[in-house]
DNA sequence: TCGATCCTGTAG
DNA sequence: CTACAGGATCGA
């Protein structure tokens, strides 16, 4: 279940299992998972094709394959993707069943349903894709970036970090985080926020991000596949009611855009 | 910019 | 039973 990080660590196992595998079957066992897209065509484009590369963008993964076509796909809240040893024995919620070459099975796993994979050509790849904005681990996000983009948007500081058109990736627990450790109140607009506010921001955005990753790998590496952000330290994301690690003040919970905050009333206090 | 909606599962 | 869940899109 994915924000950045995890579609990284799931990115990064990819790239070790399914890279190079050739797609000899398809098997869309829930056809919502690829609408609109029509089950025919989509199995046509794919098989027999070779996964030549795993990408990520902010939360969406690509497959390139050899064919021309590259493998679209959003985990949304509880999709994963993981490659089996063996094509015969797929798991309960398994969405889509891609039959490798050599026995194994690539899995799309999603209990809820919402994640969703395409097939697109690989050339049509960067205009299909929605409005994001710049990658925060990326070398080339500089603070200057981050504050220009953060002064124009009058959001609350939460929401801006969750809109992936303002900064791609981060989304319910490491917006919450990274506003922990700049110690922002989330309802504070980004456009308020002082010069030293916004640093703190963008540090604490890609800290939390890089310290998130390798938590992220470990999760995964643990028998059963389960993309769970359990090994992350989490300060505030989860804890109403319990100390702040820092000032032992009680984790405080509310609501924003439909959401839930998590936040510490006395260490992310005023707006300035 | 908010609320409803897509889906299913789990906890209380 | 209700509330809630790590996401995103749509229409009002």
């Amino acid at each position: 279940m994915p924000e950045l990080p995890e579609v990284e660590a799931v990115r990064r196992r990819l790239q070790r299992d399914a890279v190079g595998a050739r797609i000899v079957h398809s098997d869309v066992r829930r056809a919502g998972t690829i609408a609109p897209q029509e089950v025919n065509a989509f199995r046509a484009s794919i098989e027999g094709a070779r996964i030549i590369d795993a990408r990520r963008r902010a939360k969406h993964l690509f497959l390139p394959l050899d064919n021309g076509v590259t493998l679209h796909m959003h985990l949304r809240m509880t999709g994963n993707v993981y490659v089996l040893p063996d094509c015969r024995f797929p798991p309960l919620r398994a969405r889509l069943l891609f039959t490798l070459e050599d026995g194994r099975a690539l899995t799309f796993d999603d209990p809820r349903c919402l994640g969703r994979v395409h097939a697109v050509a690989t050339d049509d790849l960067a205009a299909s894709l929605p409005p994001l904005g710049p990658e925060p681990l990326d070398g080339t996000f500089s603070l200057k970036t981050f504050v220009d983009i953060a002064r124009k948007s009058q959001m609350p500081a939460k929401l801006f970090l969750m809109d992936q058109s303002k900064i791609a990736g981060l989304g319910n627990i490491y917006a919450a985080e990274a506003l922990y450790e700049a110690r922002i109140h989330p309802a504070a607009p980004t456009a308020a926020l002082s010069t030293v506010r916004l640093g703190r921001l963008y540090s604490a955005i890609r800290q939390v991000l890089e310290v998130a990753i390798p938590c992220c790998e470990r999760a995964y590496a643990k028998p059963g596949h389960f993309a769970e952000a359990d090994e992350y330290p989490m300060a505030v994301y989860g804890r109403e009611g319990l100390p702040c690690p820092r000032c032992r003040t009680l984790v405080a919970r509310m609501a924003q855009g439909g959401r839930s905050t998590y936040f510490c009333p006395r260490c992310q206090r005023g707006v300035l």
